[in-house]
DNA sequence: AGCATTTTGGACTGATTTGGTACTATTTTG
DNA sequence: CAAAATAGTACCAAATCAGTCCAAAATGCT
């Protein structure tokens, strides 16, 4: 239904924590303390992003992990894309790959790809830096609907 | 994976169909054929889209299917609300039911409700008439990735 | 009135994905 | 070598999705 799955949403959370505290590591049990998050997922969830990037990790015995990067240099986007793979509304969405039953000329396809990149644009400018802090107002641009047709719903455009 | 159901995708196709033969009531086999889906499907997504008030229909003998409003009117974020509910990229993001685990005060909770505004809006902009056409390029404004640390990707905005 | 055609609503099943846990191996520190 | 931590993978239960089917109601035509 358009949703992000568990696992990003956590990850998304688990970050929040790291961003927060300056880059420290933190080892998994601290996380998911934290993140009041069971142990297993978030051991989960760090593994992916380790292996995905976004986290350093070190063995042993005082072991852990830390970001890989700056907090304003990872974005949602890298996130989800991380734990669900490429950012594609649909099927053909992303790839060259032509599917959707419709043989090579599928009249909305050229469409998806447009949708398609206009979510993974909005999801690639918020990063986490901006997510561990409540919400800069200066980031939201709540603007009337442009061809309306519908009811009372504004819609916001992030900048 | 941030996907849109096929029904949402199949109710797409066949609602372009609908708007470029000019508001022409077709029956649900009429569509199948034309939109080369099964039957079975396409009647299932004429049923939703008629309950949910995108399409008007007519029993009998010379009964079938037709747009309830003019193309332009019907935005991508109508048609898939009406196959897949309320569009919300997590559970929180959408009610006022403060969920995710974190009690009351979560701190990505506000950023995940903005993230699908931003989505909403850029969904709810682009409507049924736009996707009935190959591609209107003034639609797409390809621009610089503004707060990068991203590779060569390319963002596309919706305006 | 009767009949063919078409929508309506719901139930049903198999397939896929997701959420979560468990287990073993490997690395690091002391 | 022992303890603590990550790495990888396999596994299962639950939820969701995709697709089909059928009986019932409505409509137009003869
Ligand atoms: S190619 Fe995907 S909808 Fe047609
Ligand atoms: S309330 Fe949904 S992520 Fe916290």
């Amino acid at each position: 239904m358009l949703r992000v799955t568990k696992l990003a949403d956590y990850a998304i959370v688990m970050l929040t924590c790291f961003a927060s505290h300056g880059g420290a590591t933190h080892n998994a049990r601290d996380v998911a303390r934290e993140a009041r998050l069971p142990l297993p997922v978030v051991s989960k969830v760090l593994k992916r992003l380790t292996r995905e990037g976004l986290l350093t990790s070190h063995r042993g015995i005082r072991g852990g992990y830390g970001l890989a990067r700056q907090p304003h240099e990872i974005t949602v986007a890298d996130i989800i894309r991380a734990l669900e793979g490429p950012i594609a509304v649909t099927e053909c969405a992303d790839k060259v790959k032509g599917d959707c039953g419709l043989e090579t000329k599928c009249p909305v396809r050229a469409n998806w790809h447009m949708i398609n990149q206009a979510i993974h644009g909005a999801l690639g400018k918020i990063t986490l830096a901006e997510m561990a802090r409540p919400l800069q107002q200066q980031y939201v641009n709540i603007s009337e609907p442009l061809s309306t047709g519908q009811s009372g719903t504004t819609s916001a455009q992030v900048l």
